[in-house]
DNA sequence: TCTCCTTGATTACAATAGTAGTCAATGTGA
DNA sequence: TCACATTGACTACTATTGTAATCAAGGAGA
């Protein structure tokens, strides 16, 4: 039975995001794989992963005397959870005409066209 | 040289979506219309149209001495607009990423999957 | 051992969003 | 004409978000 997925607000994402690709990382980790993305002050960071903590979307693990973050809330489920959540406010949940739009919006290139049709392939036999 | 899209909150998007699908309302036209689908009080909704007002989102003509209110930016361009913030939020702006992922988990018909096929094949030739 | 630096905890503060109540103006029916 | 009802304007209040400063505890170097 899976957690429920916190909400999670569009400057946490940079952080969820170093922690799902890297791992358990202390604050500082997290604060430098980010320096560069962004503009924020290193405290700014550590609020938003304090705030992460609390939202229990990550989790803390004591390392001698500093702390180790990670992710603890699984990452496509919680790409799943925010794209079911903006099919429904933009499209009003009909995922048809949304995948429709993406895709006629989507500048992709000849590979890329040919992996969605072989998804799509997928689906028809599916 | 089109406007700037103002951000339009989830609880806003409702508003936004009864007047793009019925065009200029009165406010009770908008409560009319959302009753049943929403649980606020009408007074909410009034809230949320007044903000859309000032955002610039929707505009106001006087009808005698009622107001009417129609949408002042383009359906489309806010669904873009909100589109492209969700992608650069979720999947870092990768587009192909995103569709593949909205595909793999949409549950589509097979006419649905013919007409995605059909935008494909536009793409592939365009 | 004692001071300093690092780092987590606490606090701050404005803007936006969700949700709604009160006030005031203005037609309207009796 | 006058109380009433309708409706927009203003006000309210909490939670969340963006962005960060200050405080305090606990190693670490002198």
């Amino acid at each position: 039975m899976r957690k429920a997925i916190p909400k999670i607000a569009e400057s946490e994402w940079r952080v969820m995001q170093v922690l799902w690709e890297h791992g358990p990382q202390t604050a500082n980790d997290v604060v430098t794989a980010l320096s560069g993305a962004v503009k924020w002050k290193p405290r700014t960071i550590k609020t938003l992963i304090s705030r992460l903590v609390k939202k229990g979307a990550v989790k803390v693990t004591e390392e001698g005397y500093r702390y180790r973050y990670s992710a603890a809330v699984d990452e496509s489920a919680c790409i799943g959870s925010e794209t079911s959540s903006f099919v429904r406010r933009v499209y009003q949940g009909a995922m048809k005409p949304a995948l429709a739009a993406f895709l006629e919006d989507a500048d992709l290139s000849p590979e890329e066209i040919d992996d969605i049709q072989q998804i799509l392939d997928q689906k028809r036999k599916g």
